[in-house]
DNA sequence: GAGTTTGAAACT
DNA sequence: CAGTTTCAAACTC
């Protein structure tokens, strides 16, 4: 029978931007992995439920090593934060509308969750099974018991970060590098039985944690369900599309289970093995890195150990994630890409927000921090480069360089320029070196970022600061070229769409040898404009126009010298 | 476009 | 940690 539950999902984090909605439905046998764009949910939870009990999963933190904290799942009843509401109904009903970012992790008693983040999927140090995890001294046997993971994100706080701020002349102290991960907050879900779904009483499902200063991993994390006795959950929303068909014993194997598939609209209503859904990630996504040695996973930018996940600071201190994007929204149209996150991609998959410009590396592959692209967490696309392995083809390898890079500098992939909002929030996290360019080119990682260089610099001769004459020069030069540039722009657009408007004259002469319009434009016509233009000018000028004033009221003038010309002619020839 | 300069990253 | 080499981007011609 096919059973259609739809999650509803509401925002507990400001932090992020009120998601668009979306509807996630699950049925029975049938099996899609989803990618959405634009995910940005604040939370998820489990919505295919076996019949007949109600199981409440939460989660302990336990340090283990000073750069790692696991996190073990715990039955314990927890204060309601979050509502995620479900409702079920039969095959073809429609989904109440949601706004659910749903991320669904489930598994059957028999089989550890499965979680996929970032396109990979990790095999969690098994979390509470389900007869322990239920509430109320139920037992949870059967094919019929799920548990549920949900895994939340939390930044460090602001003290955390000053404190892992790097220190002049040092590398990065090890002992604070806690301070530098984002702590995994797993939060308690409780679920309800299909059976109580199905009967229409549209169940609650319980978020419970700490919420208040959590920002989810949930929605950037792609949670996958194994679902007992064959069952498995095809999610749906308007705003998704279906992506990969990842078997959970496939996906278990390893992260190269996670190589791009075609894409595949519908699941087939046939199919009886448990199947992982991967619902969208939004193009900020985490950076998910990790260190362990033990690692069985290992992220597109990153490796999980035992479901313990890293998270660097730039994740959640941008607020969104450039590195390690495996599912983005911009890839979602870039199927060869699988869904990572390219550099360079192709128009209709380029966001518009981040032109990034194509590497030309040569000798790296691509796989060290010398290439924009790896740097960034991007993959390479539409580059340049020689032999690139920043790519889908060669996720071990980049798997492996990433570890390498991380292994010698665990904030290799930190952003380099602190993000606040003041300007003296936004500083080179490690200072700029600069011998020669005064820190006045664009080799200068500081001025290229369009900060003051700072104490944590060890440049010499450096004239990148606050009152140095040579910078106040470039920067009214850099001024006086950008207001240039805008009214150049401007006045391009602007004559642009005139000439758009005008009839197409491909030819000067017709057939016949008679004069077409646009060789109307003689002498005597182009003195007559530029007499129009100077007086324009003149008139500007005793007006006490400023210069860029001036420069506008000149190009509109010649935009109507310009029609002026061509009506004439047009008039003449007809 | 080729060659040079530059400084970060990588290496020793 | 300092010095050296490698690398790719910025810059110059």
């Amino acid at each position: 029978m096919e059973k259609i539950i739809t999650v509803k999902q509401e925002p507990i984090d400001d932090a992020y931007p009120t998601p668009p909605s979306t509807t996630t439905t699950a049925t029975s046998a049938t099996s899609t992995t989803t990618t959405a764009q634009n995910v940005t949910a604040k939370t998820s939870t489990v919505a295919t439920l076996p019949s007949g009990t109600t199981t409440t999963v939460t989660a302990t933190a336990v340090t283990r090593a000073p750069e790692t904290q696991i996190f073990f799942i715990q039955p314990k009843p927890e204060v309601q934060k979050t509502q995620c509401s479900v409702v079920s109904g039969a095959q073809g009903s429609s989904a109440s509308t949601s706004t659910a970012r749903t991320i669904i992790t489930t598994s059957s008693q028999s089989k550890p969750p499965l979680v996929v983040i970032s396109g990979s999927p990790i095999k969690l140090t098994p979390l509470s099974r389900a007869g322990a995890a239920l509430a109320g001294g139920q037992t949870n046997s059967g094919t019929g018991n799920i548990t549920c993971t949900l895994v939340h994100v939390q930044p460090f706080n602001a003290a955390a970060k000053q404190h892992i701020a790097p220190k002049a002349g040092g590398s990065p102290n090890k002992q604070s590098l806690p301070l530098q991960l984002q702590k995994l907050v797993p939060i308690s879900v409780v679920t309800t039985s299909l059976a109580k779904i199905q009967s229409g009483t549209a169940p609650q499902f319980t978020i419970a944690g700490p919420l208040s200063n959590v920002r989810h991993i949930a929605p950037k994390v792609n949670i996958v369900s194994a679902l007992p006795s064959g069952q498995a959950v095809q999610l749906t929303t308007p705003s998704l599309q279906v992506r990969n068909i990842v078997s959970a014993e496939k996906t278990a194997q390893g992260p190269q289970q996670l190589a791009p598939k075609p894409i595949q609209t519908q699941a087939s209503s046939g199919a009886q093995q448990p199947r992982l859904i991967v619902p969208a990630l939004p193009s900020s996504i985490p950076q998910i890195t990790g260190t362990g040695a033990t690692a069985n996973l290992q992220f597109p930018h990153g490796v999980i150990s035992g479901g313990v996940v890293y998270l660097p600071q730039q994740a959640l201190a941008s607020g969104g994630f450039p590195i390690a994007v495996p599912i983005q929204a911009n890839a979602l149209n870039a199927g060869a890409q699988g869904g990572m996150t390219v550099n360079g991609s192709s128009p209709e998959s380029s966001p518009p927000n981040r032109p990034r410009k194509p590497c030309n590396c040569t000798k790296s592959q691509c796989l060290k921090l010398y290439c924009d692209c790896f740097a960034n967490g991007e993959f390479c696309s539409n580059c340049n480069c020689v032999n690139c392995s920043n790519n889908m083809e060669h996720e071990k390898e980049r798997s492996k360089a990433i570890k390498a890079c991380l292994e010698r500098n665990p904030q290799a992939f930190h952003p380099k320029i602190g993000k606040g909002r003041g300007d003296a929030d936004r500083r080179h996290n490690k200072g700029c070196h600069c011998k020669r360019s005064g820190c006045l080119k664009n080799y200068c990682e500081c001025y290229e970022a369009k900060i003051l260089c700072t104490n944590l610099c060890k440049c010499t001769g450096c004239k990148n600061f606050e009152e140095s004459p040579e910078r106040k020069t470039l920067m009214h030069l850099a001024d006086a070229a950008e207001v240039r540039v805008n009214q150049q722009n401007a006045a391009r657009t602007k004559l642009e769409s005139q000439i758009e408007d005008l009839p197409s004259r491909p030819t000067f002469l017709t057939n016949s040898g008679e004069r077409l319009p646009f060789s109307f434009v003689t002498d005597e016509v182009v003195q007559a404009t530029c007499q129009c233009l100077l007086a324009q000018a003149s008139d500007a000028e005793n007006e006490g126009k400023s210069q860029a004033m001036t420069e506008k009221m000149i190009l509109e003038e010649f935009g109507r010298c310009l029609l002026q010309i061509i009506h004439t002619a047009n008039g003449t020839k007809e």
